[in-house]
DNA sequence: TCGGAAACAGAAAACGTTTGTGGAAAAAAG
DNA sequence: CTTTTTTCCACAAACGTTTTCTGTTTCCGA
C-alpha cells in the first residue's frame, strides 16, 4: 500500500514494468484491454508516479525557479500572484526564492535551483546585485533565464520591465491637465536605471506643459518610505509647500504623507502622484494618485515568456519589454 | 564544459566516478591530495551536482511544499515570508502552491507535490475544503503534514493557530479598560471556527468587565472587506453608533471604515479594534487597535516544526500549538 | 618477518523511471 | 495457404548519483 512502484504494478498482473508504464502513459504499445487492467491496479493500489525518477531519464524536471527580492510587499506578492497563475495554466511547478535584497544569497538561491535542475529561472535582482555576472552560471546549464522588474537591459536574457519614463510622463501630464503647476518630484536614486527614467518623464512632461523645471522642486530621495520622509523634508526646506508631488514609488509617497502627519499640514492641499500601487490606496484620508504598473500582468507574462523560451525548439532572441502603465484616479479605484 | 557529470572528471583523472563523488563528499576513503586535485577539477570544469540524481538514491529530496489560499493578502506574504526564513536557515528547497481558495486546486497541488517526493507538506487549507479527508492521499507516502492557520483541530496532524479566544478577549479587555463601553462586533462566520473563537473571546471579555452583551451589537458579517461593509450597515441599522467595534479581521474593519467615509461620518468617533494587522495601518486617518497574530512567527516555526517532524527518527505526535496574540496600539506601530 | 590495521580506490548494485529494439502471435493481404 | 503487416509485449540500457562490498597497498608494532 505503500510506496507503489511500477515493478509491483507489474507482478500483480504478471507484466512488466515496461508494459504498466507505458500503458499508465496511453502508449499505443498497449492494448486497451491491458491498459483497463493496469490503470485499475494503479488506482487500486494508490500508485502515484515518481517524479524525480521521471525527471532523471526524461532530463526534464517541469520546474522554473523564481526569485524575488522580498515577498511581503504588495509590488512583489502581487507579481507573484500573477506568476503562480501563470504557472497553474501550465505543467509547471514553481519553486521561491527570496533574494532579501542581497546578491550572495540570490547567487546561493541559483545555485541551488541549477542543481535541481531547474528548467527555467525567473529573477528580479536584488539591491545589491552590481553585474549580469552574478548569472554566468546559467550559461553552462540547459536552462533559460527572464528578468522581470529589475534586471539588465544589455544583457542576453529577456527583461520585462515597465515603461518608466513613459509611464511618468502620463502621470505628470495628467496632472498638469488637471490644472496642477507647481509639481514637484521626490526621485529615486538616479544611479538606478527606473530612478533615471521616471526623473526623465516628470520633465519631458513638465517642459511639455510648457512649465519651468526648477531645480529646487526636485529631490534625489530614493525609495523607502524612510526616503521619502526625509525628502519631503528636504523639499519643504528648499521650495516650499507644492501643489503636487510626483513621488518615485508607492513607499515614497507614503513618507510624504507620514510628514504631512507629523507637522500638523493638511494632506489634502498637496495632491500625491505615485508611481506604483496599493490596494489600501482607497483608504488613506486622500488617496494618491497612482500610475500602476500591472503587477499581475507582468508576472504572468514574465512566466509565459519563460516557458515559451524554455520549449522553443532553436533558441529565442533575448528581448526588452516594456510594459505599459495606466492612470488610476480616485474614480477608478477598485 | 556543459552538463559535467562524475564520469567526466573521473575520465580526467583517472579515477572512477566513485571515487570522485567520495571526494567531492569528503568521504574519508579518499586521500586528502586526491580531494584537493578532485574539488579542483570540478571547479575548473563547472561541474554542478544533480540533485535529482541524487533525491533518487537518497531518497531524501530535501523539498518540501508549501500550499496557501492566496498569497497577496498581508496575512499570508507575511506568513510566507517567515516560512523562507525558517528554509533559509536549513538545507530545504520550497515549493509553493497557491490554491486560490479552491479545494480541487488544492488537492491538485498536493498531488503534483506528493509526486515530486516532497518530503512535508505545509498546508492552509482553503475556504472550501469540507474535511481533512482531502489530504488523506498524505497517509500512504513518507510525506509529514503541518496545518497552520487554517487547519483541522481533530485530525491526525500538527496544527499551529492563533489563540483566537484569548486574542479576542485579550482586545476587548484593552478596550474596556480604556472605558470603552458601547463595544459593538463585526464576527466572521460563526460556522468557521476562528469565528465563534473570536466571538466568544467577545463575550467572555464584555462579561468579565461587567458589561451587557447586547444581541444587537453583535452582526454575523464575515471576513472581507465587502462582509464588512454590509455588517457594520446593519449595525447601524439595529443597534446605532457605538463607541468602539470589534472586528473580525482587519479587511472587516477596513469595510466598516469605508461605511463610515461613504456616510459622512467621523471615523474618529468610532475605534476600530481589528484581529490581524496591516503595516499601512498607520497611514489611516484613525489607525485600528490591532490584536497581531504574530504572522511571521507562525510562518516561521509552522516550517520549524515540519522539518523536526520529518527528520524525527520514530515520529512525532501531532499537537495543536496555540500562538499567543499581542495588541498593537497607535504607540507601538512600526 | 609476519600479522593486522589503516588508507585508499574500484566494482556492482540500486533508486524508479523511459526509450529503443526485437520478436512472437494474431490479423490482414495476397 | 503463404506472406506481410499489425498488435502486443518483453528485454536491455540509460539517466547521474550513492551505498555497500571487496580488494590492494602501505604502514606499524611485535
Amino acid at each position: 500500500m505503500k510506496n507503489v512502484r511500477l515493478k509491483d504494478i507489474a507482478k500483480r498482473l504478471d507484466l512488466t514494468k515496461v508494459s504498466v508504464s507505458k500503458a499508465l502513459r496511453d502508449h499505443s504499445d498497449i492494448s486497451e484491454e491491458t491498459k483497463k487492467r493496469v490503470k485499475e491496479m494503479a488506482q487500486k493500489m494508490g500508485y502515484r508516479p515518481n517524479l524525480v525518477a521521471r525527471s532523471l531519464t526524461s532530463k526534464k524536471s517541469q520546474t522554473v525557479g523564481v526569485i524575488v527580492p522580498k515577498i511581503a510587499h504588495s509590488f512583489f506578492s502581487s507579481v507573484i500572484e500573477g506568476i503562480y497563475q501563470a504557472a497553474l495554466e501550465s505543467e509547471y511547478e514553481v519553486i521561491l526564492g527570496v533574494s532579501m535584497e542581497d546578491d550572495k544569497l540570490e547567487r546561493k538561491h541559483i545555485e541551488s535551483m541549477l542543481d535541481m535542475r531547474v528548467e527555467g529561472l525567473l529573477i528580479s535582482v536584488s539591491e545589491k546585485t552590481g553585474s549580469v555576472e552574478n548569472f554566468d552560471l546559467v550559461k553552462g546549464m540547459d536552462t533559460q533565464l527572464v528578468f522581470f522588474d529589475r534586471g539588465f537591459t544589455g544583457s542576453d536574457y529577456t527583461y520585462l520591465k515597465v515603461e518608466d519614463r513613459g509611464g511618468a510622463r502620463k502621470g505628470v501630464r495628467h496632472m498638469t491637465e488637471q490644472g496642477y503647476e507647481k509639481i514637484a518630484h521626490l526621485s529615486g536614486y538616479l544611479s538606478v536605471e527606473i530612478g533615471k527614467d521616471r526623473r526623465l518623464g516628470y520633465e519631458e512632461a513638465m517642459s511639455a506643459a510648457g512649465l519651468e523645471v526648477d531645480r529646487n522642486a526636485i529631490v534625489e530621495a530614493g525609495f523607502s518610505e524612510d526616503d521619502g520622509y526625509k525628502g519631503f523634508a528636504k523639499l519643504m526646506e528648499q521650495y516650499g509647500k507644492p501643489e503636487a508631488v510626483f513621488c518615485a514609488t508607492y513607499p515614497v509617497g507614503l513618507g510624504a504623507l507620514q510628514y504631512m502627519k507629523d507637522h500638523d499640514m493638511d494632506p489634502a492641499e498637496i495632491a500625491i502622484l505615485a508611481f506604483g500601487s496599493s490596494e489600501f490606496n482607497q483608504y488613506l484620508a486622500h488617496p494618491f494618485i497612482c500610475i500602476d504598473q500591472s503587477t499581475f500582468e507582468m508576472g504572468y507574462s514574465a512566466f509565459e515568456r519563460l516557458i515559451m523560451e524554455i520549449e522553443s525548439e532553436d533558441g529565442v532572441p533575448p528581448e526588452l519589454i516594456s510594459l505599459q502603465t495606466r492612470i488610476l484616479n480616485k474614480e477608478d479605484m477598485v
